[in-house]
DNA sequence: AATTAAATTATCAAATAATGATAATATCTT
DNA sequence: AAGATATTATCATTATTTGATAATTTAATT
């Protein structure tokens, strides 16, 4: 254990189910001395990315807040794109979840989300969650973007279920590419269908997606062209957006560079 | 420069103001070689805490969104305070800012807040800003809490216009922690105006504060007591839901000690 | 397509920091 | 107030970081 690494495999403990750890359980869960953690996790309470709570537990802390509202101010596809996730809740013929995501790491992360009030069912669409990389309309639209040995890459590290599983995989991946659009029906919840478009920026290297999540039992055929318009339309929106974001980033840097 | 204080020092550069860094510009800041942060950014790029932007530009990464979520389904003071921002909106006489904010470091940090719909202005009232601690109701009923030599510190390390100020500032704390909730006007925002009351945990070292900001010229003396009731009131449930999470927590952790 | 500039990675000896076993305090519990 | 648990301090040993420089990759320009 070295470097960021150190710290890094100590935040990675905590997660929703488990928020709270004391430094004996991170020891034990780490096999590495007390002492050791003792020293590393003072430093962190200090630096405010952990904070002590009762009974010796320690929880994330507010550091996260704060740099997550930075990002939500200044990340180009977060500050493009959340506007928009209303108005498309708005239009869409019926009650839905509408998400930004894109990709982190070997999975596929959801930045920004906004359900209909009249949306009843949890959903696993929340930002920050992680999402699986190979199942619903979200990541598909993200990964559709992803070629060669890249996609390989990414690929050899999910299980699937046979290699018939994998082969159609590839192939519904091979034509949603060519169509430019995703549709998946309860892959990451049951009941659940989601429809997704492709967002990207090559010079931001943002590969992303729109998507907007139904329940099965409110969909009837006449919706989709409705549906599939409306992602279309905000799906350039938001790439619009991006662009002009980012042009504002190129000038900004571009001023404050000559004023030194 | 050792520590994580190598790693938070860059992630510092950051904000919303300045979002993207290029190596050079961190190197020249920090006032160290390039060749280091070359390698410590690496680093950090791995880990998610930050990313490549185009044109050699770095920002801040998706980790802290990850992190910011599990806070949000965990941490007790967002858990049993979010859900009442927007009832205690709707229960207040005219549009409102409502805020839960605790005790950062030496600031106040809002970690929750909902704005009614019609509420027009921008305010400095939104999740992760960090507030000034000597203005606003906000920031003074998590003050009104501290006492002894804890609060010289903090009070030492802001700057009043004059000694009267200091003086003064001191009386209105000690009378309002009397009174039990704090008012002030202008102090954050122009035009707004600020009413809050104190939440706290011991158990769970919790020090933060629930607050309603107002336009003034919406303002009329009759709401008076109709907000002091709503804050009062939630500000009780806020502390009872913490409590009530307290316990969950607890009963967990003894469960899954009880297991191993 | 070739050339040049800029960005990024690799190398390695010297300097510095982390480790972990143990001892010393501090804090909480009963 | 005693006992248990949590936290900090110490320090010789071990391991890592540093930063100047060279090498390589990538992007920009001609």
């Amino acid at each position: 254990m070295s470097g960021f690494q150190r710290y890094k495999k100590i935040l990675d403990l905590f997660s929703e189910e488990r928020s709270s750890w004391t430094v004996l359980e991170i020891s034990k869960s780490l096999k590495t001395p007390t002492s050791t953690i003792y020293r590393i996790v003072r430093e962190m309470v200090t630096a405010e990315f952990l904070e002590s709570a009762s009974g010796s537990y320690f929880r994330l802390g507010p550091a996260f807040i704060k740099f997550n509202r930075i990002i939500n101010f200044s990340d180009p596809l977060v500050r493009a794109g959340q506007p928009f996730l209303k108005k498309l809740a708005n239009e869409n013929p019926i009650t839905s979840v509408n998400v930004l995501a894109r990709l982190y790491g070997n999975n596929v992360m959801c930045v920004a989300d906004y359900k209909s009030p009249s949306f009843k069912k949890n959903t696993s669409y929340q930002r920050g969650k992680l999402m699986p990389l190979i199942y619903g309309a979200t990541s598909r639209a993200i990964i559709i973007q992803i070629t060669g040995k890249r996609l390989e890459n990414l690929i050899n590290l999910e299980n699937f279920k046979s290699d018939e599983d994998k082969t159609n995989f590839l192939k519904e991946l091979k034509s949603d590419r060519k169509k430019g659009y995703c549709f998946t029906e309860g892959q990451v919840d049951k009941g659940l269908i989601g429809f997704a478009v492709s967002i990207s920026n090559k010079k931001l290297g943002i590969v992303a997606s729109l998507s907007s999540i139904f329940n099965l039992d409110d969909f009837l055929l006449e919706h989709e062209p409705i549906i599939y318009a409306n992602l279309t339309t905000y799906g350039l929106l938001v790439e619009k957006y991006i662009n002009e974001i980012f042009d504002d980033i190129q000038k900004y840097h571009h001023e404050t560079k000559s004023i030194r």
